[in-house]
DNA sequence: GCTCCCTCAGAATACGATTTCTATTATAGC
DNA sequence: GCTATAATAGAAATCGTATTCTGAGGGAGC
């Protein structure tokens, strides 16, 4: 099978190369028998356009790139992940894009992985996950203007387009639910501190007790990065407490889990000494005992509007609405 | 900042576009002082090249494709996939190669995505997983000489390239300890009947209750797709035979863990009167109830040795060795 | 002193598509 | 019947880099 051009094409229909480029782009200007005699030869051979050459001569590659900012082994049991990255590629497809992953591990190279992707123009935009609060991937995309869209929030700079999980209010949702069955010592087990859902959530959590009147006592507020040990770490600083939390609102599934561990390790009933609540509704919370309950997230909305706002970015679109905030609810298990 | 190309850079460092290009390439043919005086310009505007440009004339992407043959919401909650992408995208980064995650629900969009990928030349090799026991995209691969590596096995292409854990060994040693435990109805609850991983694993259970003279029972043997209400319907339906199994070899985590909950739903103790053990050895292992004991396949170095043996065949290596096999272990907890 | 070869850099071409420009033909308008 | 205009397809330029081809200059060998 010889190598497959448009000029082939061209030669064999007895038209021009650039005839066999218009059919295919379907050019209303080009008249229909032409137009079917190019055809023909197109499915007769198979013919698929090198989208190499296509990128190059468009400028655009059709490829979306999505950094995660995690260790691949932090990153390996983490079912938030793999729901995102199967959304994106899925809504992505829809309007013929692929979607081009890439991890980074340490500061260093985050920086490099950005520099590389934007600058030697291998994907036409990017999805940004895990905002910190000064984020200088962000500053530096907004000031070079290349499209990119933020699953997070981001605060100093207005103009970046965002689709968020409502997460003040979803942990207003956890806390203030755990405030009404009784609990009144509750504790707050964030992720890394520079996060911003770590820092959104805890406002909830705040919130929620201020609306009920109990006080906001810093000591029951504790950080953990996403790993078992430190997870259980800071559970065991919670417990160690006179007197100890009644409930933890944690930041995610994974976070709640290994607390529960921890907890009943340390002979606590949950969720009759501890309640317990998490992130994401993920299907783990159905398979620990007692079953997690969970504020569930809808990553395939997220993953959607996120798709869909990144390529009306990329295809020089307006979009209507550059920050969108997704609704999250609270899944009762038996945890809590 | 204007556009940056090579000959933006060689104006301004006196030379030519073609020296520029050498330059960067690091072809030994151009003298010190040359040399230095193109990456003083080319450090200075942080000029890095476009990669479009060179996919076209190299006709090499840097792109490799890994196409997941599950419907989005099957692998949402799978963690294999995220370990396995992650571990790829890791590895494949240090060659400087980056991964293009694709999924397709249907077969029909399964031959298309693969014919796309393959035909417009997106990317410069694939990688394959969940093989089926006669699979078209390989036959189809291969015909076409298309650079791929499989994870998983595939026989009847003696020459494919492939990588897989040693499914039989695997399952044997799963079969053999709960033989050894003094169990004697073990049953078998499979994925999908046509992937081989399916198949090699019933394989080594079968060869495991031989070797201790325990009679192989076919209607031990159940099938299930890879979402919990299908799992749940395949242990019922082991759970309601007379005498019910005293053990399951699950094909995974998440169809062990599933079978784990019927099974306690019906009233049965785990691991008292039914002992379970499943594959992956995934961090969802450690949290539920009963601890799920597992065989532990190696992810990292799965993707790995994928990786390497891609690009080897994608660079035009002749690699040495085009199967391999990773061994399993069994990680021992409390459920069998 | 001349040739030969070697080193090295610039000029030119190729990669495969898209798009602008140009030319041809047909049609309409008067 | 002649020009103005549209419709349409071919020719040519372009995207930014890699590489082949070509030529200039210098050193070695006789």
């Amino acid at each position: 099978m010889a190598e497959l051009k448009q000029a082939e094409i061209a030669k064999l229909a007895g038209v021009s190369q650039a005839t066999v480029s218009r059919v295919l782009k379907g050019d209303p200007q080009v008249n229909m028998e032409m137009r079917e005699r190019v055809l023909a030869v197109v499915q007769q051979l198979g013919y698929v356009p090198d989208a190499r050459a296509q990128s190059l001569r468009s400028q655009r590659t059709r490829l979306l790139g999505l950094v995660i900012h995690r260790a691949p082994d932090a990153l390996a049991g983490d079912p938030f992940f793999s729901a995102l990255i199967a959304m994106i590629v899925e809504q992505a497809g829809r309007y013929d894009y692929h979607l081009c992953v890439d991890t980074a591990r340490t500061a260093r190279s985050q920086r490099a992985i950005y520099e590389e992707l934007l600058r030697t123009r291998r994907v036409d935009g990017l999805i940004l996950v895990e905002s910190e609060t000064h984020d200088r991937r962000i500053e530096r995309l907004s000031r070079e203007g290349f499209p990119f869209v933020l699953i997070g929030r981001y605060d100093p700079e207005d103009a970046v387009c965002s689709v968020d999980n409502d997460n003040i209010g979803a942990a207003f949702l956890a806390t203030d639910y755990l405030l009404r069955t009784g609990r009144r010592r509750i504790a707050y087990l964030g992720g890394p501190a520079g996060l911003t859902v770590t820092r959104d959530r805890l406002q909830g959590y705040k919130t929620a007790l201020e609306s009920h009147g109990v006080g906001y006592d810093p000591s029951r507020v504790v950080f953990a990065d996403f790993n078992p040990r430190s997870a259980a770490s800071a559970t065991t600083e919670l417990l160690r407490q006179n007197p100890p939390p009644d409930a933890i609102v944690a930041l995610d599934d994974m976070l709640a889990i290994a607390a529960m561990r921890t907890a009943k390790q340390h002979g606590c009933r949950v969720p009759e000494d501890l309640a317990l609540i998490g992130f994401n509704d993920s299907p783990l919370c159905e398979y620990v005992e007692p079953r997690l309950t969970s504020v569930a997230v809808e990553i395939p909305t997220l993953a959607r509007k996120a798709t869909e706002l990144l390529i009306e970015l990329v295809e020089g679109r307006e979009p209507s609405l550059r920050r969108q905030i997704v609704p999250a609810r609270l899944v009762k298990r038996d945890s809590a």
